[in-house]
RNA sequence: GUGCGUGUAGCUCAGCUGGAUAGAGCACUUGGCUACGGACCAAGGUGUCGGGAGUUCGAAUCUUCUCACGCACGCCA
């Protein structure tokens, strides 16, 4: 089924075609004046020059031409070349039913691509923090939203799990406890099931060798000869390095569920490490790669640069690898084993030259093929209403779990300020608000910017959050429910509108299509936002218009209960790729 | 120094790829519960679109210069 401002364009240019233009003219877009028409197309001012021709002139032929036109019910050609029109009520209201009848709302997804999304890798043995929101938010809505339009996608939440960080943590565990089988090089047996440490220890023992190798030599090469050992395979740290990665795995998957986000992919950086040399030698072979102050690189600089562009580390010149090593890596591997035609990158925008540098090397030694898109989604700082980032009280990097901590507490305030209910129920509610409080506080932000996190703001039920395009779906429901009780059956049956609201709310859900294309095009869920917001806007007025469930009218009622059903369809399916959901009451 | 990004109402943000009088929300004022959920709706005014110049019928949007802030610029990730 076509978008519907595709198929009045598609009129409107049969109209320039038959006055004697050509079709490409007929653009149509949503008006700027609602209060001139509905729909509106320039390409009578666009055309003047082409054909010498003032373009009123043109207009006014145009619209001639699509007086008889069943899809308009107003067209008029106003200075100084606007085409403004209103489309029929009955028209619309035929589209309308044909979307509740359609797959997807009628949304047509062509044809389906691979495409890896990479949230960008949260180390292991690091809590969560603020940081980490966004990837996995908006990380979650682009594989959904891809998923959405028909492709084959990908999560791979690429965990940090190889460097000095691992190091770090097995040298200070062998610290506190040499005794540790693990460090007994003539130790032969079996490792013991359980982990010699917990999570929240695991946390603290990070930030301390972090901090001990600033400013302990001796330290940082311990840390250093451990990360080596690791790499080189010594089974005691092999096995030490597997207990680490557990304990932080299961802690990881339980603090993403609760952000409701998954990963098809629990890779990491470790995962690459054996096929480095192979990598690290076709380089070299290919005449790529070659050798600078002592590391290997490769130039990535073009002739149409304007700025400075440093060569593309491959190797250090101590011969280890790095970041820029893994990721490579991973690129070849990941176009071995699932030969996307895209793979999206997550992770905070000031690592842009990185990747560009990183892309440029790939494509130029033909890691990829010519087509495969690489992406970085660079997105923007999480900061406070200060302005600057956001930071615990006493200045320290807010935890993932605090804030979300934070936002239940406010949403649960919310909910039990004026009105009674099981404290069980209104924790639950609390919970399911809350991450569509703070999803949609973040998703309706473009990614590439900065925002600022505002508890109030996010719980609020008015304006523009999460919280009220729930309450819009929960009201919706609510309706219908009483409405089947009532005896009320579904069949579609929706008739033209009977008022403006009810126009205004059809016209806008039948944006559903090209908005849901220009969001994945984009990589912008917060188009996705802005969408539901109008319809939820859009939705509320209409409802506070009209008579639903007591309008007498028994066909008008099932056509008014059909659009409500649509309404909530389009809205949960939105919610759905934004990765949060409705409860049945709030 | 070079490059990238940002700058729109008091505050938080949109602005659909160049269109008409630049839009929402919050805050503020007022009105609306005998209708399906008032966590809602309706009405009210606010702008040198950071500044200058240019391109054109027409610029928040494109070019250029300039100011402010943020960030990045080979062995960190």
């Amino acid at each position: 089924m076509k978008n519907m401002i595709d198929l009045i364009s598609k009129e409107v240019g049969l109209a320039f075609e038959a006055a004697g233009y050509e079709a490409d003219l007929g653009k149509v877009t949503v008006s700027n004046r609602p209060d001139l028409c509905e729909y509106q197309c320039n390409g009578a001012m666009a055309g003047a020059k082409r054909y010498k021709k003032a373009p009123i002139m043109i207009a006014g032929e145009v619209a001639e031409r699509l007086a008889g036109s069943a899809i308009f019910e107003k067209v008029e050609a106003v200075a100084p070349g606007f085409l403004n029109m209103n489309i029929s009520p009955a028209w619309l209201s035929e589209y309308v039913a044909a979307m509740t009848k359609e797959e997807k709302f009628g949304l047509e997804t062509g044809e389906a691509e691979t495409i890896m999304v990479d949230y960008g890798g949260p180390n292991v043995a690091k809590p969560l923090h603020v940081g980490h929101l966004r990837s996995a938010v908006i990380g979650e809505s682009i594989k959904r939203i891809s998923r959405y339009m028909g492709n084959k996608t990908i999560g791979d939440i690429h965990l940090g799990d190889w460097g000095l960080q691992m190091g770090l943590v097995i040298n200070e565990l062998k610290e506190r406890n040499p005794e540790l089988p693990y460090f007994d090089e003539e130790y032969t047996g079996e490792y013991p099931e359980e982990a010699p440490f917990t999570v929240s220890e695991l946390e603290e023992i990070y930030p301390t060798a972090s901090g001990k190798s600033k400013e302990d030599e001796a330290y940082k090469a311990k840390a250093m000869e451990a990360t080596f050992k690791l790499q080189s395979g010594v089974r005691g740290y092999r096995a030490l390095w597997d207990q680490i990665i557990k304990v932080s795995v299961a802690d990881l998957k339980k603090n993403y569920e609760n952000l409701n986000v998954d990963f098809d992919l629990w890779k990491g950086e470790s995962d690459v490490h054996d096929i480095i040399p192979g990598m690290v030698q076709y380089m070299k072979d290919g005449g790529y790669a070659h050798l600078s102050d002592g590391a290997l690189v490769v130039d990535v600089k073009e002739e149409t640069d304007t700025k400075e562009m440093p060569p593309c580390m491959i190797l250090k010149s101590d011969g280890a690898s790095l970041y820029n090593t893994t990721d490579l890596a991973t690129i070849m591997d990941r176009m071995k084993t699932y030969a996307p035609d895209k793979i999206i990158y997550l992770t905070d925008k000031r690592q842009d030259l990185y990747f560009e540098q990183v892309f440029r090397c790939a494509r130029k030694t033909k890691l990829v093929n010519e087509d495969t898109d690489l992406i970085h989604v660079g997105f923007g700082t999480v900061n406070g209403k200060d302005g600057r980032p956001f930071k615990t009280r006493d200045g320290g990097v807010m935890r993932l779990e605090y804030l979300i901590r934070d936002i239940n507490d406010r949403m649960l305030d919310r909910i039990t300020e004026n009105r009674d209910m099981d404290p069980e129920e209104a924790a639950k509610i609390a919970k399911i608000v809350g991450l569509a409080a703070i999803k949609y506080g973040d998703l309706s932000n473009q990614a590439s910017k900065d925002y600022i996190f505002d508890v109030d703001k996010f719980t609020s039920s008015e304006g523009n959050t999460g919280p009220y395009i729930l309450y819009t779906i929960v009201r919706i429901k609510s309706i219908l429910r009483k409405y089947t009780e009532q005896g009320g059956d579904m069949d579609v049956a929706i008739l033209p509108p009977v008022n403006d609201p009810e126009k205004n709310l059809m016209k806008e859900l039948t944006g559903f299509a090209p908005m849901m294309k220009g969001a994945f095009e984009e990589v912008a869920p917060h188009r996705v936002c802005a969408y539901i917001y109008s319809i939820a806007n859009a939705f509320n007025s209409f409802y506070h218009e009209t008579k639903i469930l007591a309008e007498e009218d028994q066909e008008l009622k099932k056509s008014f209960i059909a659009l409500l059903g649509l309404t909530k369809d389009i809205l949960e399916t939105c919610i759905d790729v934004l990765g949060f959901s409705a409860p049945e009451k709030m």
